[in-house]
DNA sequence: CAAATATACTTAACACTGTTAATAATTTTA
DNA sequence: TAAAATTATTAACAGTGTTAAGTATATTTG
């Protein structure tokens, strides 16, 4: 190995355990509560050496983010060989919303904060969400594949694939956001609270059932 | 009018004072730019002063919220006085999804943030989201009539309205958070990111017609 | 091998943040 | 008018993200 690469070896160790210690206090003590200094404090160095491998605290954030991406991708990929496109469509419904529960820091960061696209945003411009449009382009691969088995007849497929997401998004971020949690028209004991997702859910896949 | 009226008065005053200008910075600077000084500045009053009306920041950032709730009230019970139910409901839909263009900072207070759930959850804690729960039950309403109109047979009315408010919460929240810009796959130019809404929303209504 | 250079890291500091305690000014009550 | 209560302020604490300047340490060069 060249001292250039073990350079640039130790500077991506550096990085990751930057972003390790910084994951680790997301998820202990929330998106909030954790700052430079403290993830420096995790790692044992000080807080401007972070300033060494990450530009900023968005670009944390942002790299944290393309973590949890490429985590919910594989997930999905494996469910890309569910030979019917419907049973397929159902699985990658349930296994975003359950990545939300079992994640939900990682979701927060991915689907809820502005941070991560704003940082897209202003570095670079014309660069897009790729990360992002790769899980989506499953939904949409998905739903193309639903049409040849009959359903959804005549629909765009790309308004209906935003339509899908944008219900799933909105039951698990409702869930994350504490809102569901208040209203008393629900009043879902913590048994029903827990269940409310799969019985949401359930009610969205009969409807789409009915549109074959 | 007596002393103790006067104080109260005077108390409500400084209270709507702090609350307007907290608002004015909220819609200009952006939320998370909004400070307790740059509020302070805008009122002309000392930072501290602002403690003697409101317990804490996330005080003002509920009571705010609760502003904003009582708009989205009074703008959906216009609606109510529509004759057909399911035209209601639409209309509802709309409304909605027109609130979070037009007030996003509004928005984002009321749906997209943790905080003024939270403050319900430590305050009290046997309080429920009033103003949340008030809105959420005409939608509640009015898809019952729905069923009265041969709509949503046999279906749960409570799982339905979640999963109508999951939709149009999505959309909105993925609009107003950035992520839509950023796929590639959709790739709309700003004319068509305006339309989105529009076109995922009538694709909504459309499978809804088709459950009567 | 020694000097020069580049790399990795740290300390000190700036301009902020929310919030509290102690203090001053004002107004109301007795 | 004196006492009491209300209203507002200043000073301060502990924290934040971030930058500039300085210091070791390792690497390359003469």
């Amino acid at each position: 190995m060249s001292v250039q690469e073990k350079k640039l070896k130790h500077k991506e160790d550096s990085r990751s355990k930057i972003l390790a210690a910084a994951k680790k206090l997301f998820v202990e003590e929330g998106i909030e509560a954790t700052s430079i200094r403290k993830i420096a404090k995790e790692v044992d160095i000080s807080p401007t050496t972070i300033y060494l491998y990450y530009k900023d605290k968005r670009d944390i954030v942002y790299a944290l983010h393309l973590e949890g991406c490429s985590l919910l991708r594989t997930r999905m990929e494996v469910l890309m060989h569910v030979d019917h496109a419907f049973e397929r469509l159902k699985a990658i419904g349930k296994a975003y919303l359950s990545f939300a529960v079992t994640e939900p820091g990682y979701y927060e960061l991915m689907f809820m904060m502005k941070e991560p696209m704003q940082f897209l945003d202003d570095h670079g411009g014309e660069d897009y969400w790729e990360e992002g449009d790769r899980v989506f382009e499953m939904l949409i691969a998905t739903i193309k594949d639903c049409q040849q088995e009959g359903f959804f007849k005549g629909m765009d497929v790309q308004t209906l694939s935003l339509q899908a997401w944008s219900t799933v998004h909105g039951m698990a971020s409702l869930f994350l956001s504490g809102h569901l949690k208040q209203l008393n028209n629900l009043l879902f004991s913590e048994a029903l609270e827990a269940e409310f997702l799969e019985r949401t859910f359930q009610l969205y896949v009969s409807m789409l059932e009915r549109i074959k």
